[in-house]
DNA sequence: TCAATATACGACACCGAGTGACAGGCTCGA
DNA sequence: TCGAGCCTGTCACTCGGTGTCGTATATTGA
């Protein structure tokens, strides 16, 4: 496997012909199956979750988008099955900052499609700086749970830590139902800013 | 210039040959220059953000962590000069996905600097993990803030943009001084996240 | 069984990013 | 004038990635 070549000599280390040659192949036909280097390390990683996008949008509309990501993504990361592969390859994705990056790539698109299915549920108006925004949170906590858990070697409860992650940062306003108007800030004021859910 | 080529062609679509000639140069020393084709759109954009980490170090010890991302940040963002410039470079990273992911691999070792500047302020006992997650978050905010900035053409106020976020994902519980003790979610079950540090 | 077709692969050439090595020039101080 | 140091061009090379073509091996249909 690819794998325990670039685990052994390095991602940057390790030529796709010596990859290609190792699993009988050309290097021709290695970019025949695989699109880029990286992708023979996604390939048993799931990093797009197009599942999560639909989970998103099955959410109740009065839910707390907050609490539609917590749910979905909690119920996502039950279904990985953090096999010592899965634990290998997070560990060279980590260390190796062009696949780092190239992760990053690849959730971009994902990122834009969650936002838009946070806003898309019937009922639901939900500024799109709001739904960007936790969303890209909800990024960083896949991250940094993520991190963790390597950094602990697959002993860490990453569901757990999720949690943990989604209550710290849970928004102050729960915007339910209908956005608080255009937020036309005046030049430099701060201050326009929590309205306690509901009033 | 070489933004020029690369927001009238394109950035793939422009070789490191064009750009150099271009400047009267050879891409030899194009490369003695810039270690990178992406640094070449960079050079006019701060990403790393030295003052950033030392501004967090400065901070008094007992100030809420999320208080001095918030602070420090909106220092920060006040000092970068938003010009046409500026708005022409965010907009090619924005659109060339190597050039976002190249963005991202720059502030990775920006973002361990920060979180572990947070947690060295003399006095300050705050968890790995959640001195990662907070910074994590605060750099998902500069993303949204700066794509919603570019969404706007420009036009948007970067400084509210970036209060209303900070105040939107501001932390359930501030830690401060020392950890709030584990996290017992009650889902989640098993809890065996972190000690309290310090019994 | 035989032929037509599709699929997969190897072989080769090619491009662009990036690097190493070497050979001049240029300036500046002795 | 000489040499040290620096900047730059030139050449050659590696590696990731792609286009093209020829060919072998299945697969299908009669």
């Amino acid at each position: 496997m690819a794998l325990d070549l670039f685990t052994a000599r390095g991602f940057d280390e390790t030529t796709v012909d010596e990859i290609a040659q190792a699993a009988g192949l050309t290097k021709r036909s290695f970019f025949r199956y695989f699109p880029a280097k990286e992708d023979a390390v996604f390939g048993g990683v799931d990093v797009t979750g197009q599942e999560v996008v639909e989970a998103i949008r099955a959410r109740p509309a009065d839910e707390d988008p907050w609490e539609s990501l917590h749910q979905v993504l909690r119920q996502w990361e039950r279904q990985i099955h953090t096999s010592e592969q899965t634990l290998a390859s997070l560990r060279l994705i980590e260390s190796t900052p062009s696949l780092h990056a190239r992760l990053h790539q690849k959730r971009a698109q994902w990122r834009r499609q969650v936002s838009d299915a946070l806003r898309d549920r019937p009922g639901v108006r939900l500024d799109p700086f709001d739904a960007a925004l936790l969303t890209n949170a909800a990024a960083a906590i896949l991250d940094t749970v993520s991190q963790e858990w390597l950094r602990s070697d697959g002993t860490a409860d990453r569901a757990a830590l999720l949690d943990r992650a989604f209550a710290f940062l849970h928004p102050a306003a729960t915007i339910r139902g209908h956005s608080d108007g255009p937020f036309t800030t005046p030049t430099a004021g701060r201050a326009e800013i929590r309205r306690p859910a509901a009033t």
